[in-house]
DNA sequence: CAAGTTTTGAGGTGCGTGCCTCAAAATTCG
DNA sequence: CGAATTTTGAGGCACGCACCTCAAAACTTG
């Protein structure tokens, strides 16, 4: 049989007491007694049952998304994933809400975490552009004991907080890679369509994209990044012009995690030209462009794994574990239509 | 408060062993008693505590890979990650072990299968190449109450048992894709090598990858499979005698899980000639290779994942709970040098 | 209606741990 | 050395459910 917290008393020599204290890292314990039990917890190879600490901590956790108000359908994603969360862990009494502040103030955002209480909430993970208001007030948070991860966003990583997400300097890579190759060393110029290139993620994808592009295929120049700032009529507007002033585009990258504006704008504008066509993200939209072979590739990051590895990582440091590195790296995938499988 | 059992009880106006009767399925239950309870369930919002239940049932799982003798690199990279799950899954009173057996002869696989005992064992998943005697022992094992997951293996599917692993057709059809996209309209011969078309998963594979070559790149020609029977000197003469009667052979694919033999013999034999290199699997072998840029792009299923996914699979069905459809799809990953990336 | 059968309820124990109290023992300090 | 302080142990209750027993109540059948 597995051994018990009873056994564990036995094999170190001192009483059920002493190994509680022992084990939940109360004080009053003579470090000789700590010593013990800790020899013994290797001796005998005690662990915890989980589910008896579950029972008799009878706990909740509480963890909530803080999420842009502003987006599109990678938002909605994202956002349906946390309501599946939400349903999936009811049962273990965990409490997941999503919750939509605007992004554009710093302030605000600041003065929205800094609001969090510890004895409302046992972790948040954040979905917010770099700020140094921000990245401010997710420390204090840390520092009052709720727990932090860095969600899917363009922020300085903190030391103290997870992050969960891409390396957005290798996606963008990849994206450059596939548009290279895609293009059969045919020459002429790129462009570059972001929402906004405020954010961290969209300045490490560029750099990463033109890493690739300026080693790999110097016959190839990625023009300025268009900054669509999530306008319709203004990306209609920069991206026509662009077009028109370099009839020698062969692509377009779309380096933010919403295409459907800067490539239904492409799409309105570029006439008859052929272009090859990269975007992030995995979306009803660009779903049905990889469809009709209006996308080439679609560089993605699953929100349904984001949002599950989140609330992995804040369970467990909400218990004091360490999550599982391996298991939590979201991978960089790469969609094209043949790989575009629907459950 | 979350509703208790004994709370549903009142809600039910039964007593609480009527409430244990229905909710653990037990017999003497009147079709009123369990409509009341199922009511009440559904009104109050009732959910068992799973922390309770594992307590109070104080089960150990015992679940089994059942995996080949013979492999190599991916084989490996399997049994590490299965090792990994015992590890991480010991506190949770699940039992994970592997055992490998020799995979040539059915009728020794399917006795090995039915050996299998429901009190020794709570679940298996097996990774054998298809056979009648294999899918027969299978049957068997579920008919005795043994959860099965036909586990990355080319077999029939059966209705009662999980699949673990991706859709081998549109694996294959996104080699495929790669493979065309990247030669960049270069006419020419693409040598197709296999370990043995004898499993099932090989020919969809090569099924998936002929169907978007014939479809979408009519100036490239894939040359019939060749098998290795993962026998280097044998691949080493067939590889060498293929590329010798094809000069004009401009790519390869590998659609085995283990890449390594037959590329080695490729690039002893092939001279100066530039091919472009489809494989299978993320292997210490594919990684260098995508790294030294000898390989252009891998199509992966990730091992962790699948060996996660079938546990949590196996758990699921072990309590009579239905697994999440969406969180266990295996992903068909394109792996490129960009976006290998190491934990 | 009586005898048999099925259904129900009351109640208890145990799963392994967290958390609490109180007294006894050991240690430290002046 | 005595007093104050720290450490330890014994014990008990709670968490929510599974599983068991036994007797009472409710039905069914001849």
């Amino acid at each position: 049989m597995r051994p018990t917290a009873r056994d564990l008393a036995e094999a170190a020599g001192v009483s059920l007491a002493t190994v509680d204290r022992v084990l939940n890292e109360r004080p009053n314990v003579s470090p000789k007694a700590a010593r013990s039990v800790a020899e013994a917890i290797e001796r005998i190879g005690f662990m915890r049952n989980p589910a008896a600490v579950a029972l008799a901590r009878n706990k909740t956790y509480r963890f909530r998304f803080v999420l842009p108000t502003s987006g599109d359908q990678y938002l909605a994603e994202l956002i349906a994933r946390a309501g599946e969360a939400t349903e999936a862990l009811r049962a273990d009494s965990t409490d997941v809400e999503a919750v939509q502040i605007a992004m554009s103030d710093p302030h605000h955002v600041a003065k929205y975490l800094t609001a969090i209480d510890h004895d409302t909430v046992d972790g948040v993970a954040v979905m917010a552009p770099e700020s140094p208001q921000v990245r401010d007030a997710m420390l204090r948070l840390v520092e009052r004991g709720v727990r932090v991860v860095q969600f899917l966003s363009g922020q300085e990583r903190l030391e103290s907080a997870d992050y969960v997400g891409v390396d957005n300097f290798a996606a963008g890579a990849t994206a450059g890679k596939i548009t290279g190759r895609f293009l059969c060393e045919r020459p002429g110029k790129i462009m570059v369509v972001a929402e906004t290139m405020m954010a961290l993620d969209s300045i490490q994808r560029r750099l990463g994209f033109d890493s690739i592009i300026n080693a790999q295929f110097p016959h190839l120049e990625s023009l300025p990044s268009l900054e669509t700032y999530g306008d319709e009529k203004r990306a209609e507007l920069i991206i026509r012009r662009t077009l028109e002033h370099n009839p020698d585009t062969v692509a377009v990258y779309v380096l933010s995690s919403e295409a459907r504006i800067p490539l239904t704008a492409v799409w309105n504008t570029q006439g008859a030209r052929a272009l090859t066509v990269v975007a992030h993200e995995r979306t009803p939209f660009s779903e049905q462009a990889l469809m009709d072979e209006r996308i080439d590739a679609v560089i993605a990051q699953d929100p349904g794994h984001a949002v599950r590895s989140a609330l992995r990582i804040l369970r467990a440091r909400s218990d004091h574990r360490e999550p599982l590195a391996s298991q939590e790296r979201i991978r960089i995938e790469v969609v094209l239509k043949e790989n575009l499988q629907f459950d």
